[in-house]
DNA sequence: CATGAATGAGTGTTCATTCAT
DNA sequence: GATGAATGAACACTCATTCAT
């Protein structure tokens, strides 16, 4: 299940037998709206460079109206990270639940993470042109992204399972160990978006990353 | 060798026998200035939210004279980038010529780079908070940095030979090796940057670096 | 008789025999459910920082419907001016109808006038906060407000009489006089609105704001 | 001595003996130019509807241009005020120094007053047409302007004088008996200004003010 | 050459007013 | 009639850049 949460909520989620008035449907659509086009734009010039002008513009929406979904910029900023993280997190989670082997599950999590991104590229043009890295913006108010922290707790659980596995080295912290994961990764997803896919399936990428990250770069004898 | 380049220059290179004129002289002795100004600045403040004024002021001149010396704020960045990572190209060449063996080559290359990184803090709080990636600003006037690029090529002339001596697989680009090392050692330089060195000594992280980059997280078996 | 004239002409008026069909009754009443509440915010936080979102609130009714009954805030605003100098005119026309001696009127005028403003401290606020001085707003569109002038009118005339009976000088004319009277009228309440009652009774405040504009701040000899 | 004090300062002031750089003396008449249009245009469209582009225009600066001299609008507005209450403190205190009887004191400070006000039109439109009342603006940044302050201790300092040679009544406080002068004062003030000056000199107006202060508006038995 | 005052385009944000529902 | 989401003009303020001195 990987739809915008956002959407999801609108289109009125069965588990929860919640329906929303016409009203708060509409409301949270239009929050999407604002947010996807904020999305296009932040990727394409960065956070600083992209003025709540051109954001609205882009929602095809007034100036104004853009702050009656979002108190300020940074707030939509922000949001647009919270919203996005928050699905990932949940999505990989649905993915690699009740996966008993440490490696197995990791391999998918890989698999699910490259799945994401594949669908996600603006997102993480964003990620890569901000200075963000789970906290964001302006000293004081930097907030900690609570799904920022959820997805790094989420890899670092995994990795602290591999590790008491066995599959993964123990004397680096599932911090350090995720961060690096996080570092490699990347460089792969950065490498794709810039010069597009390879001739590769997107699984033959992410078990690339496996491997590479469990078994480095050195031959193997 | 370490010192900075443009210093150098106007010393006066023995090698080129070139000497330059005072005037000459004093230019590259003010532009140097400047540069190590805006170092701090830049570092302090992040790209954005250094005014020219406070970059002009911290080198203890008024703000047209650094226009005198930087076309803009842009190239004053970029000419920023381009002088450092000369220098670490340069320093990193300096160390490892001549080493035959390839893993000892480049095992002294990850300790030199992390020595490096140790000594010029400021640079690289400003390559993490802005979104340079070897490229940098506005769509129009996106330049690859040719400093960049030459640090590129070296990093990659010593994956190539590593890979022929079959000390690194062959079944990822150069290119590819090269940004994937850049990822696990930017980590760790984050990760020291953010939270202070560790109590190990810089060549163990290097050693560390440099055996996570080889063998992998996973464990050894 | 106090009441709110909106709210009597809502009642029905005996005197005039007209009686007003429930729609136009409506309309009156929620014309002063809004302007009650615009009184208590532009009390609270002046013309110009009173949003109308907040006035439309605070009369429980959405922005749009104050727009109904107002074609737009200045006017509102003058509405209320209107509304309440009205309230005053008739109330101190109606206390002091039939009293013959110039003096013995002119006193009781000036108690029945502490006495509602003891009644309007909200309007007062208003208008110590504005520029407002029985004319407002942007140039254009400034309009000599009718109600003002009608209590200018009677002031002057109290005054006119005085003058006659010898009671006022007459070497000053009854509008001077009259803004004379105001000003020091208004120093007292300004202070009284500001600082909250002193110990006195209203009455006695009145008598000796009258004292002071009889005779003057000078000892008496 | 009524000469602008900023101007004064910029001239050279021979009892301090001080003189300003060339640079120090532009950039204070640079201010004073700045002040002069801000006081015109709040004079003409008050506060709020001023606009600081409006200012600049009318200085013939750019918008940024005042902002190199004041800190922010609130900031001119407020230097405005006190640059001009400090120059009417000053004034009258040096006219009305040394004559020992109060009630030729309080005389010649009315004459002074009035004086002072017939050839600062803008100024006083600006205090009637705006809440001032020795404190302006936004709640928390209100500050009591100093000037404004000594100005009200001055006054209150002749009335008390006033009152211990037995010239006032003692029956009010010197502070209120301030505020009435004042509301008289202004009243004639605003008359004047907008109805332009009756065919009586100032000092007969002045001297007609001083009258009804002290006498009141009683005919005289 | 060096200066720093001046510039003015550009930003985030607010809010009176409108109008489709 | 009543609503309140949408509008967009307007504002205070910043800062890279220029240029007269």
């Amino acid at each position: 299940m990987n739809t915008n949460s956002l959407i999801e909520e609108v289109i009125g989620n069965s588990k929860s037998g919640v329906s929303l008035s016409r009203k708060e449907r509409d409301k949270l659509l239009r929050k999407a709206d604002i947010m996807a086009a904020a999305e296009r734009v932040f990727a394409l010039k960065g956070y600083h460079d992209a003025a709540m002008r051109d954001i609205a513009r882009e929602a095809e929406y007034a100036t104004g109206t853009v702050y009656l979904y979002f108190k300020d910029k940074e707030s939509l900023y922000f949001s647009l990270l919270e919203e996005k993280m928050r699905n990932i997190t949940i999505a990989l989670k649905e993915r690699t639940i009740g996966i008993p082997d440490a490696e197995e599950k990791f391999r998918i999590f890989v698999r699910e993470s490259v799945n994401f991104f594949e669908r996600n590229q603006d997102f993480f043009r964003i990620i890569f042109s901000e200075r963000s890295k789970g906290q964001i913006l302006k000293e004081g108010k930097m907030v900690k992204s609570s799904a920022m922290l959820q997805h790094k707790e989420f890899v670092e659980g995994l990795i602290s399972v591999a590790q008491k596995q066995r599959v993964i080295r123990s004397d680096i912290s599932p911090q350090q160990m995720g961060d690096i994961f996080g570092a490699i990764f990347m460089t792969f997803i950065f490498d794709w978006v810039k010069n597009g896919p390879k001739n590769t399936q997107s699984n033959d990428m992410a078990d690339l990353i496996f491997d590479i990250f469990l078994s480095g770069a050195g031959r193997k004898k």
